[in-house]
DNA sequence: CAATTTATGTAGCGGTTGCTACATAAATAA
DNA sequence: TTATTTATGTAGCAACCGCTACATAAATTG
């Protein structure tokens, strides 16, 4: 790889953490540059523009999270005790700053605003594969359905994560178990 | 009510209407103060600062989307039959607006920011009181839980909807009435 | 070494933001 | 009618925004 090109995935690196830390409304040119120690001049020099750097500074947080998303990947469990288990990982403080971006990048995509749209379908696509992996499932013909219903609870407990009504994830979560 | 009073009534439900048509990204003073006709500084003259301004907004949009959720009250029905009758809805053209505005108030309340953080609060709590009149139960041990499980599901439905992964919702809505 | 490409600084433009200072006109209260 | 409160206009400030023009220095390539 080039010289110049390192740094360039070097500023993507730190961006990638700034974006996190300070979400979406917070990541414009001067402080991005600010926080990866060059200019808004030079990440101009890099990027053909803004829109073009979110694209990728926002395609290696999505790599980031289906990493990590991979790693946490036990064996297959069942629905009831999956989905509880993700409710518990949402209050990880290493989890949060995604789901705060997960959030920011929803309202955009609710908008149908690029790239936010595309990286959100893109992020919701791996989540798919990931209860494709993880899930399991007795009857072999529902697994869609209940790979389906993983993905729309799971994000439904992150939006009341994001409201704090705890008291409401952990009745879901019993009426799921039951 | 005073005359002044009744002007900032009026400017309140232009502004209704502005935002839910542009969002809250576009929800300057001045362009707020265009959508009712007046000026950015005769704004500030009857609010006292932009917060407080759209506390008063957001406050009436709430209102407006509890009086919305009463009107549309059948009789209770059970969860596979409510559940899904709630996700045709998401298509309305007229509950649209909503739901961009519902994502778009969550991506700040994930990050605590007033007077967000509030009012998403307070509609959700308005979205629990609407289960709770409107969910059939069959045994009334397990009402609370089931009015949980209603909540989350429908807000997974309204992300999910966000990204038209109409799919998805269908599949995790069969998955329901399993 | 010369020529060319790449890197970086400085400065600024035209736009938006929330908000304010200073004025005056109009409505209301005494 | 006079005094006081309320309404409204005009103008601008300081801080941001994405982006660009113009310069030069440094590195790379022929």
């Amino acid at each position: 790889m080039k010289k110049g090109e390192m740094k360039k995935q070097a500023h993507i690196e730190s961006m990638k953490h700034y974006i996190l830390e300070n979400g979406l409304t917070k990541a414009s040119l001067r402080n991005l540059a600010k926080a990866s120690g060059t200019s808004d001049r030079m990440l101009l020099h890099y990027f053909q523009d803004k829109e073009d750097l979110m694209t990728e500074v926002l395609q290696a947080i999505t790599q980031d999270l289906i990493d990590l998303l991979k790693a946490n990947q036990t064996e297959p469990l069942p629905l009831n005790v999956l989905v509880p288990h993700l409710g518990k990982m949402l209050k990880e403080p290493a989890v949060k700053p995604y789901l705060r971006l997960w959030l920011e990048l929803m309202a955009e995509a609710s908008k149908k605003e690029e790239p936010y749209y595309s990286a959100a379908r893109k992020i919701a696509a791996s989540f798919k594969a990931f209860y494709r992996e993880v899930l399991l499932v007795q009857k072999e013909e529902s697994k869609e359905k209940m790979d389906a219903l993983a993905l729309v609870m799971v994000e439904g407990l992150v939006l009341m994560d994001a409201l704090d009504f705890d008291e409401d994830i952990n009745l879901a979560l019993q009426a799921l178990s039951k």
